[in-house]
DNA sequence: AAAGATTGTTGTTGACGACAACAATTGTCC
DNA sequence: GGACAATTGTTGTCGTCAACAACAATCTTT
């Protein structure tokens, strides 16, 4: 199967599947890519990386990424909440949630409360400096959100805002 | 693997929005989101790993990941490409490209040849046994693809790929 | 032929997920 | 009430992965 070919190496060469159109055009130079085609996880990778790659330029000025960005809103919308409680709810290891809020409480964006019900855990706010922080990079998410809209359409970013509600 | 079983618990209560339904259940306790819904790349996120996982779980018997399967895939249907051609069109860094070559070439399915027009570079193949391989990966591929469809249906998986075509 | 670009390679850095171990604290069970 | 198990935050290690930088060998350009 597939033997054909003498294909130079950079070049070209098989006529490839013109039936797609468009595509990436940036990194496809005009390989033929086939089987990957249809595969949801190959494109979903791509388009993570890029809409990341979108999120940390737009918000490259205030030097928050992603899952910092995550940490914030999910305390904004819970102050209180333990930091096992937030790593449970966005899926990332409470070790590293233990890193991740001493860089924000180093920022002076969080603080961690002793909680008094509970003397192990430590109940999660944002300060003052944190509060205003938040609404801002909530505005610059919101351009990032636009950048989305431009590059795949407001209709499929809201389909696949939908189709993905499940994993949120 | 490893898939903590939500232990009961977050002390939470709180109760946000309801009006969501169902979510992935293992990671919501019910702590809200609020303003993290409606961002396209933390539903990208979730679901890439989710996607991923499930890819590497059932290639686990084969023990081939999404990045290896992605590389020999490319090979297979372009065979004679340059380490630069594949790496450009997979988006991953040549420099990254060497070390996934190196195992795949101990494990006998790919192989380097020296090419003669370009001394420099070298044109890439798959092994008589790397064919095989990669047939069978394929089918395992296929039955991933399935999980996927069992976990956000079939319509969506089609809308999903079509909404991210300009991606792969 | 000299200067510059490309290819494969090695190495470093930093973000990230998965684990394991630990002290402090709480919860449970007898 | 007290021994034992579980939880919370923490520290550390390991492996994956993207982003760079530097380098030797080899084109390409002038």
């Amino acid at each position: 199967m597939s033997v054909r070919t003498t294909a130079r190496e950079t070049g070209d060469s098989s006529r490839k599947r013109a039936g797609n159109g468009a595509a990436v055009g940036d990194v496809a130079d005009d390989i033929g890519l086939d089987a990957l085609v249809g595969h949801a996880g190959y494109a979903v990778r791509r388009f993570q990386i890029w809409i990341f790659q979108d999120f940390i330029r737009t918000l490259g000025a205030v030097d928050i990424r992603p899952t910092q960005y995550s940490v914030l809103t999910v305390i904004g919308a819970n102050p209180g909440l333990s930091q096992m409680a937030v790593a449970k709810r966005l899926g990332i290891e409470r070790a590293r949630l233990v890193h991740l809020l001493d860089s924000l409480e180093q920022r002076k964006l969080v603080k961690r409360v002793k909680s008094k019900a509970d003397r192990r855990s430590h109940a999660l706010h944002l300060t003052a400096q944190g509060e205003t922080a938040l609404a801002k990079f909530k505005r610059l998410a919101a351009e990032h959100e636009r950048h989305v809209e431009e590059k795949i359409g407001k209709e499929n970013r809201e389909q696949l805002i939908r189709i993905l509600a499940g994993f949120t």
